[in-house]
RNA sequence: GCCGGGAUAGGGUAGUGGUUAUCCUGAGGGACUGUGGAUCCCUCGAGCUGGGUUCGAAUCCCGGUCCCGGCCCCA
């Protein structure tokens, strides 16, 4: 038996791989329209950079390693860290907002699944410097695009975290992040059993998850009211709102994942009343879903997921939202906005049509093989051309042509050369024509443009 | 980490303990020495891996690897 693939990792033949580029060039196309520009960082970076913002579970699904050096290093895991760590240590003096977007391979290990694998592809989009509402319509509504040029559709969940914390900051903080991993679960029972034992399940945030659309922000209106008549449960300004202040080394537990490092965010339900309507403005189809968290203690405003059907277990497509990560990465606080897309899954629901073009085939008769060879590469200047190296005589060169699916073939043979002319074949209508070099070389030509 | 189903030529498959492992497709060559996808002929090519049971294993049992679906998790 020969050696076989890594488990989760995948070959992509010609078609996969053909495909698949079109695709990213398509979402490609929507990033620079939208002034985007591409960057790239190491496949592998100092384990650090991931540890840093993660809990523990995470950290446990990282391609770990040391190197000949004694450094540990660690497959990228994702991309925004890396990014924001080329942002801090290379772009803070650069002008403000910065659009970059990335395309890249990532490493998880991670059981592997349909629309799961060790080794995946991310494409995404971080709008740095900016976070108001104006950038997080952007954000959404050029993921919006992007997943459209490839005729994709999705649900879009858009959720705001500073509603949330600010209501959390109404829990005793050692219960918060156990109420923030609660609405994340979608553990609702768990949820209102634990807002009662505490005695918080006046606050309305069960009512508020299990709404969505326009009844939500109704609800957040109203809640937002109740808020700012009464005093705050905790009077340590800076944290407040943010869940516990980090515990170094406290670990243990998923709960610890969410703990620490939390940043604070303003309760501007107004703001966010502005990006629903930018959206609605962009024609953005979503719907408001306070329930939508994300998990990750650096996410400060605006949040949101997209949905697609047809993927069976793993439907999330798309993750996004406002954060705050600079600062964690030792840097001035710079709020941004970004997203990524699991462009592996997208690939598995893409709606674009085939446009594969075969090569045209040049075939001789083997006493003109080095004319032939010439002609091949004056032709190879303008169109995609092959020609045979298995030594078949010309009926197997055209048997093989047509086997590939070639459109045209050009004949070359001691009459052709004699004659000055060479023979186009048109193998789809049956046709063909003895024409000079420069008058296939126009024609061909003409055939391939915009391919 | 957990549960279930799988793995036979490059691809798709048949075969439930016993000759030379079935069929389709594919690839290469030829019939056709300058004109293609048909047809015919020839050729190439396989039981994931390691152990066990057995006179004998693709087939039964165990471990491993990988695949598919789900759980957990999901930056």
């Amino acid at each position: 038996m020969t050696v076989q693939r890594p488990r989760g990792t995948r070959d992509f033949l010609p078609e996969e791989t053909e495909k698949r580029g079109r695709a990213k060039l398509a979402m490609q196309d929507v990033l620079e329209c939208w002034g985007y520009q591409e960057v790239a960082t190491p496949t592998f970076e100092h384990l650090e950079l991931f540890t840093i913002k993660s809990g523990a579970s995470v950290v446990e699904e990282i391609y770990s390693f040391t190197d000949k050096g004694g450094r540990a290093l660690a497959l990228r895991p994702e991309l925004t860290a890396p990014v924001m760590r080329m942002y801090v240590s290379e772009m803070q003096n650069s002008s403000k907002p910065q659009r970059l977007w990335y395309y890249g391979n990532c490493f998880r290990y991670e059981r592997p699944q349909r629309g799961r694998f060790r080794e995946f592809w991310q494409m995404g989009a971080e709008l740095i410097g900016a976070a108001k509402p104006d950038s997080e319509a952007e954000a959404i509504a050029l993921a919006d695009q992007m997943l459209k040029s490839v005729g994709v559709s999705g649900d879009i969940h858009v959720g705001y975290l500073g509603l949330i914390r600010s209501i959390l900051g109404r829990i005793e903080a050692e219960h918060r992040p156990s109420v923030m991993r609660m609405i994340d679960k979608k553990e609702r029972n768990a949820l209102a059993a634990l807002l009662d034992e505490i005695g918080q399940s006046h606050l309305g945030l069960i009512e508020l998850i299990d709404l969505k659309g326009q009844p939500a922000l109704d609800k957040a209106a109203e809640i937002v009211q109740e808020l700012k008549g009464k005093p705050e449960e905790t009077s340590a300004s800076g944290a407040v709102l943010a869940g516990e202040p980090a515990a170094a080394g406290a670990a243990v537990g998923r709960g610890s994942a969410r703990q620490g490092r939390a940043v604070g965010a303003e309760l501007r339900l107004d703001e966010f009343q502005e990006t629903v309507d930018l959206l609605n403005a962009y024609g953005v189809k979503f719907t408001i879903d306070f329930e939508i968290v994300r998990g990750l203690e650096y996410y400060s405003g605006t949040v949101f997921e997209i949905y697609a059907e047809g993927l069976g277990a793993q439907r999330q497509i798309c993750g996004g939202g406002t954060y705050e990560l600079a600062s964690l990465f030792g840097g001035k606080e710079t709020s941004s906005t970004g997203f990524g897309l699991g462009f592996d899954r997208i690939m598995e629901i893409v709606q674009m049509e085939g446009a594969r073009t075969s090569p045209v085939f040049l075939a001789f008769t083997p006493d003109v093989k080095l004319q032939a060879a010439r002609i091949a590469g004056m032709l190879r200047k303008s169109v995609p051309l092959v020609m045979d190296v298995m030594g078949r005589s010309l009926g197997a060169q055209l048997k093989a042509a047509a086997g590939a699916g070639a459109q045209f073939v050009v004949i070359v043979g001691k009459d052709e050369l004699d004659a000055g002319m060479l023979t186009l074949r048109d193998m789809v209508g049956g046709g063909q024509e003895s024409l000079a070099l420069a008058e296939i070389e126009a024609r061909l030509k003409t055939h391939f443009q915009g391919k």
